[in-house]
DNA sequence: ACATTTGCTGAACCATGGTTCAGTTATTGG
DNA sequence: CCAATAACTGAACCATGGTTCAGCAAATGT
């Protein structure tokens, strides 16, 4: 009894799993999360639409799997930008500036990812990953809270309230472009942000230029 | 020639392009923008879908009229509270207590109006409404910074920012829920806005006690 | 009551986009 | 090269939901 999957076989799939997973980000990249389609994902993959079928059981596993690549890369990216701080309040600065940066260089991804509804399904993948966010921002604020480096506060609300600021701001379709200011426009959200969660102004401008932003 | 279109009949036309927009509304309260569809919206309002062809070109139609009615009442809303404030740091304050007080009174519908994507040619009137609530915040901020009474800024960035904190701690999708506790968490995010812009604590706490809201 | 015009009905129609599947091609071990 | 199995193709299929329209009902002035 021939074919038997070979490792060279394995690999192919592997990449055409990736690929097609890739296509659909670039397709949300382009058009957010109604240029997410089927046969044109399929196209851009270099195949045909059927095949997507032999990857994912159907396009709301399709759309999850980028999803929860995409929140993956974002909410690591937050981490590592909070680990190398010195304290629990420039780790807040941190993890704000990180996602703001990275929010700015992929404006139309991250809306689509954060913010677009797409069906009921996928709303709770979507959550899930809003609420990742904002979970982070809660937990570095109930730190810095803790070590008494700003007010007491109902945390789960400013972490959400700070995630909306971010968004809104940031990639929202009345976000104001911030081409050739992003470094700015960056630090005046973050200035509000650190403000508005009880760090005095010239202590949060210190923190705001003192934190560097990972290049990628 | 027999049939001219008599007051009475008018009268009824008028109710029923009314009662349309009123069961588009209902619909969008109860289950978000995907509820406001042609069948079950006619339905509720007691007619035939064909029917509402009558009294609209199409369902964008009807979704513009539905929006630019709740614009309209925002905006007069938030108009009304601060045209009353003794100083523009006051009025400041009052739109966005105002703002967030209704909008916690009606979560659903607000969200459904503000940031939940229709269609292209939809996004426009969505959008316009969006913006008018951020150019109002912006306004009113200028205002009080022309005043000295908070730090000058970008204010078109911050008005939106102002707004993206609003939306996502009130009626995002994962808003902690507020049932029972609406008045403090109203002011637990003006008192977040309000330093963010630049007012210090002590200062801010009293305009967010001074500042009553409007029954409805 | 009647002619005339408007308004209403709702089932049929159509467009969009996800999903299926019979036919074809590719890969492997012998 | 052949048998066997998996992978791929893409046009047909289907579900959803907006839109149309032929037939019917209601309103009006004489």
């Amino acid at each position: 009894m021939p074919y038997r999957r070979t490792e060279n076989v394995v690999r192919r799939l592997a990449a055409r799993h990736a690929a097609i997973i890739a296509a659909a980000r670039a397709a949300a990249s382009e058009g957010g999360m109604a240029a997410v389609q089927i046969v044109p994902v399929a196209r851009r993959a270099g195949i045909a639409a059927g095949t997507v079928y032999r990857y994912f059981p159907g396009k709301t596993d399709l759309v999850a799997a980028l999803l929860e690549g995409i929140a993956h890369d974002e909410m690591a990216a937050l981490r590592r930008a909070a680990s190398v701080a010195p304290g629990p309040l420039s780790a807040l600065a941190a993890a704000i500036m990180t996602f703001a940066a990275r929010a700015l260089r992929e404006r139309r991804l991250t809306y689509a990812a954060i913010a677009e509804p797409i069906d009921a399904e996928l709303d709770a993948v979507r959550l899930s990953f809003r609420r990742a966010l904002a979970a982070e921002f809660s937990v570095r604020i109930a730190a810095a809270a803790a070590g008494s480096h700003l007010l007491e506060q109902d945390t789960a609300l400013s972490g959400t309230a700070l995630l909306g600021l971010l968004i809104e701001a940031l990639v929202g379709p009345l976000a104001p472009d911030a081409a050739g200011r992003e470094r700015e426009t960056v630090q005046s959200l973050t200035l509000i942000a650190l403000r508005g969660l009880g760090v005095a102004d010239a202590r949060a401008r210190g923190l705001v230029v003192q934190t560097t932003l990972p290049a990628a």
